[in-house]
DNA sequence: TTGAAAGCGCTAACAT
DNA sequence: ATGTTAGCGCTTTCAA
């Protein structure tokens, strides 16, 4: 590093110029009470003329923490990242921390070295807290941090029975009043495009459609499943198997707003009027759907929401390590628009 | 796993527990030479069974650097990071770190609240080097850090006489080619949709343009050029009122692949063919085009050695500080595709 | 090849 | 209200 050549200046300087000992300079720094105000002011003096800096390696190391959290995105598709629902968790996570003293650190996790990397780097003090997103069902990279009593909050869950605290949308639910929707206004062969069956997440609006078929009394085929990867491509050709294998579908849950779209277009290519044949809803990775159509129905997901409790559980369990996970589900909006 | 106890172990724990002192176990774990093989088993192994690993803070503050860089994105219009140009640049930074010890951190700076913040956790010691993305012009935050000394490096320019540490395209040359482009094959009224003016990039462009008609001998007009502000819809905007005010033009050179878009959309809305009418030209921010129209012609920018090229400047930089501040201008690439 | 000891700059008891 | 002091866990001379 450059400067070492006396260095940047430290406290010790600080207290040196303003003619007081270094715990009151380090009281001010730290807006502790109890320091008499014409000394306060000298010291502030002090501090702009020398343009002292607090390290913060020093302040970590002497027994405060790292005033810094972690939002870690473990993506090996690096793809995803640019999709808006990444850069709507990022901004309102960052929101909630706006008003903090807590810098909010992304990261990248795509390879083990990273991983481990990552590991290191939150074991070695420098973070408080983590939040992880898009964590994949094999991921050990949660219990890995939660385990040594690191706080933890993940977005989404690994499995039905995640012991790391998280925060969720209610995807069963959603995906239910999805698919009740769509038999209350009529629809009765109501088909389904699901996700990737090895992540919890689709498991969860598969469950939920299945749900709602039983609860309407309504029969389901095992043709009105099929399974997709939450990709437009793989909406649009699931919906094209659909059509030939089911031609008596009016109507499509997809597990995406993205596949949702990708449906869309299968069905218009194949000459089907939507919704007046076959009427969409897509679950929503957010305003993605305006996007592609500013009228698809779909299940909102609270982003904004989920963002702000991530933010608020970690803190929470900043301020007080609980033994105690906590695990937060939060309701699904549907969003009724011209074409469904 | 029980923790907490005492607290993580710490060194000196794997030192009485491996039989040996402090800097033995110091010198095993950074990899030091002159220690018996023995000795350096022993440790390895004490250190395994205690599951230690080092206090970044205090090896921070023991004078070895943080191990860790900042990519900044100082962006107030938050739907920017989004942008296939971000994640493109993201991932190639990314890219060239995985390999070395350097952990890097992503990090937000929307208000000035977040820039102070980050200016504390920069000079507070956390990182070792700042590259920061989509500067705007009057944005102070590169000269903050680099005057403390902090290794910095910009992507893109703020003015003609940058001081601090950059990357750029060669924005000039890519224009100047673009439009050559369509003067060589036979396009004569050439318009171009500008970014905003307060850019430097946007200047950049527009002095290419102007290059090109020049060098090509071609007397363009004042109502061949209208600002944009890079969005899609503004290059939508920009070609109805091109179309409107201009109608003799048959070439357009967009400042940015997303407005080139937005002004395909309003040519074939106005019934005009493309590319045997009107040809378009966007200057390329990267895998975008091909979302939009994979046979748009554009002007590449090699963004994967801008992110690389970034990361070995600020590493260079933190090798061994120099006064000197070093710029690097890397070539553009005219990517002909069908619609030009 | 190894150990002992002196800080790195700060916070937080504890004195005053 | 303020100063003194003892660490926080590590790296790094300097001896042995």
């Amino acid at each position: 590093m450059l400067r070492r050549r006396t260095g940047p200046p430290t406290l010790e300087e600080v207290a040196a110029l303003a003619g007081v000992g270094r715990s009151t300079v380090s009281r001010v720094i730290n807006d502790a009470a109890g320091v008499k105000d014409t000394t306060r002011r000298a010291v502030q003096r002090a501090i702009a003329e020398l343009g002292y800096v607090p390290n913060l390696a020093a302040r970590t190391l002497a027994g405060r923490r790292a005033d810094a959290v972690a939002l870690v995105m473990t993506e090996p598709d690096w793809r995803q990242f640019g999709e808006p629902f990444f850069s709507e968790i990022v901004r309102s996570v960052g929101d909630a921390l706006t008003e903090t003293e807590v810098q909010l650190l992304l990261t990248l996790v795509r390879t083990d070295a990273e991983r481990q990397r990552l590991v290191e780097y939150a074991r070695g003090g420098r973070v408080d807290g983590v939040m992880l997103m898009s964590v994949h069902a094999e991921d050990a990279l949660p219990d890995m941090l939660a385990e040594v009593g690191l706080p933890t909050v993940l977005l989404g869950r690994r499995s039905g029975d995640e012991s790391v605290t998280y925060v969720d949308a209610d995807n069963v639910g959603g995906a239910r009043s999805a698919v009740a929707h769509l038999l209350d206004t009529g629809r009765r062969a109501v088909a389904t495009i699901t996700g990737p069956s090895d992540m919890y997440v689709a498991q969860c609006r598969l469950r939920g459609y299945r749900e709602a078929l039983e609860r309407a009394g309504v029969e389901g085929r095992p043709s009105w499943t099929v399974e997709g990867d939450f990709s437009a491509d793989s909406g649009h050709r699931a919906m094209a198997e659909l059509i030939e294998r089911a031609p008596e579908i009016d109507g499509v849950f997809a597990a995406s707003d993205t596949m949702a779209a990708g449906a869309l277009n299968a069905l218009r290519a194949a000459g089907r009027r939507v919704p007046d044949d076959v009427a969409v809803i897509g679950f929503d990775d957010f305003p993605l759907a305006q996007h592609t159509d500013p009228k698809l129905t779909t299940v909102r997901q609270p982003l904004e929401e989920i963002g702000h409790t991530m933010v608020r559980l970690l803190l929470e369990e900043m301020e007080e390590p609980t033994v105690a996970w906590r695990h937060v589900i939060l309701r699904t909006e549907l969003v009724v628009r011209g074409s469904a």
